[in-house]
DNA sequence: CGACATATTGAATTTAGTCAATACTAGTGG
DNA sequence: CCACTAGTATTGACTAAATTCAATATGTCG
């Protein structure tokens, strides 16, 4: 598909110059030769992306923008001042009304190419934003990495090896860095008043921990405590602010990652709320299996019995129970180097 | 306090008028005179902002730019290029590597300092991100509003109107649009297979809702019902996500906004794992009671026992009991048009 | 006013938690 | 390499809590 571009530049020569150029580059382009034509014909044709002067008779550039982020239909196409050198320092603000870049003039055409060019793959970009999916932190560290230095922010921290059993961090504590689990598996709880604990996550390498507290300008909210020898990196909350705030595609890929948190905590919020200790532990199971699963191809999982239960939110007895009668329902086997799920369908079934 | 700022640059005349020119403006000012004292200055006094040149014998700008961002002391300082005219293309691909801003040589002293200033308050605005707090959506529209054309976009918007009973959206609907409340009382709410309802939020005026599923890429997850006549404004989904994802402060807000609704999700999650009904249907009194004094000065709790029920996840009866219990003891008052909270300290207690 | 929905109360039943006893396992030191 | 010990896991018996079913009361809206 051929990009459609809009050209709004009163002097003649110029708006010629900017449209050969811009066909040179193999893009179809519109012209409009003063403001308000050129917002008639950005409503008629909703091109891909606009190029506007400032300085017009009648309807001004900034005008134009005004005009244009108003309606929704035109409010997302990318938006270029064009300026002269002189009123290069109006241009700030300009940006400020909702702009996405701005040429002074004169520019060459190569340059003029590259500017169209970024704007245009950043749109797409933004288009595809609800069509590609973050599943964990993984997934999220792998594609943010590319459009930052992400790696070389972690290359040169402390690291620390924590042994099993050891705490990373504990409520009431105050956080000051990030977490990044180089390699083992941390477990993540909070705790009642009256001391039983609540597993509100397992991580395992390349997850990323010890965030929200840093967003809330809270102290943390839970505790993390090596289930193995571990090691991680830590990352100064001021390098990991910058790093998720400044970045646009880091703040996007971030906001999809809390998204995905967040549904999924709503999730089990509706199963513990209403679903019998049965189907939790059903649940459960497959929520686990699933994880050892895409993680390294395993099929067994293998937890302890407490944590577990304190995942679904039950006593350990109860569970217990349960998996005894899955066990005698031959829906999985149990080893003691874990649990195998047999009949992945009928324990499905008995979460429906 | 005033503000420390680093001069990279090797032409003895051009560093000499920089200084000027910032000392004229109240900073302090340290040079040097090629890249590596450049590095070696801005480890010893980590300075508030730099500024620097790209082309240098020995050590260029890049290479300044690279070494100083990959220790974790000096990442996080603004770094800004200067460049001449002749080199402005390469600066792009310089941003890329995390420069924040840059200038082209010639420049007058007005456009120094303004983009010197423009970075540092940027920086400080970072720097208190873990100092605020968003506490709900109208907080966040509050803020955005001015950072954005967030009511723009919303003026010329289709609005709805709906009434008492009618679903704004279904589980299992594609969303097209995020909804702003106008004026009203929207209850979102998920459903078990059995057919429970769980409340997942009661929104009122001013908030914002049915994002999730965007970001997350699925259907709705919930259903939407009016409790009251009600008037939504809808958003198109492109123009949401062009807000949220180009806007850097409303993506900072966002972000904030979505991990205070997942730490809540959480908190909610321990909660209804592990306290009885009672301590529940206590705490879910003590939150609407806020929420409602909150936005209105009410005192009065006016809300459905089912409703109420399917937010503590128990059955009416019983939640029913529990209100009863707590008006025998004299905690609160029921009259037909709602319940008032007598006694706060002893119906904390009973959650504690 | 009536029909329909919502609230309240009672009694029976089910579920899951607690306490207690016993079995198992991994890690430790001789 | 084995015995010992401390922590885990399993099973049973009992109990408390909360749900369900059912009946009655109260409120709401046309």
């Amino acid at each position: 598909m051929r990009y459609k571009i809009l050209v709004i530049e009163d002097n003649a020569a110029m708006r010629a110059n900017i449209a050969g150029i811009l066909e040179l580059g193999d893009y179809d382009v519109l012209t409009a030769a003063n403001g308000k034509l050129g917002v008639a014909l950005a409503q008629q044709h909703q091109p891909d992306l606009i190029l506007c002067d400032i300085m017009m008779p009648e309807l001004d550039g900034y005008g134009v923008l005004h005009i244009l982020s108003k309606d929704p239909k035109t409010a997302v196409i990318p938006f270029i001042f064009l300026t002269a050198k002189a009123e290069k320092s109006d241009v700030r603000e300009g940006m400020g009304l909702g702009a996405n870049d701005y040429i002074t003039k004169p520019f060459d055409g190569s340059e003029l190419l590259r500017v169209v060019e970024l704007q245009l793959k950043r749109q797409e970009l933004l288009k595809t934003t609800f069509a590609n999916d973050v599943k964990n932190f993984d997934d999220f560290v792998d594609r943010t990495k590319q459009f930052t230095d992400f790696g070389k922010l972690y290359e040169h921290q402390r690291s620390k090896k924590i042994r099993k059993r050891d705490f990373l961090f504990m409520e009431g504590e105050e956080p000051n860095d990030v977490f990044y689990i180089q390699h083992g598996h941390i477990k993540t709880y909070r705790t009642t008043r009256d001391g039983k604990e609540f597993v509100t996550g397992l991580h395992r390498d390349g997850a990323f921990i010890g965030f929200l507290p840093l967003l809330e300008h809270t102290n943390y909210q839970e505790t993390a405590v090596a289930l193995e020898d571990s090691e991680v990196r830590m990352m100064p909350k001021d390098v990991f602010s910058n790093l998720i705030f400044t970045n646009r595609e880091v703040s996007r890929q971030f906001i999809r990652l809390l998204a995905n948190d967040l549904a999924d905590a709503e999730k089990r919020l509706l199963e513990i709320a209403y679903q019998p200790v049965r189907q939790r532990v059903a649940l459960t199971l497959l929520r686990l299996h699933d994880q050892a699963e895409l993680r390294k191809g395993i099929k067994r999982i293998s937890i302890s019995r407490k944590d577990m239960s304190s995942i679904v939110g039950t006593a350990t007895e109860s569970l217990n129970r349960t998996l005894a009668d899955f066990r005698d329902e031959k829906l999985i086997t149990m080893t003691h180097d874990g649990i195998e799920i047999l009949d992945r369908g009928k324990l499905e079934g008995s979460s429906r």
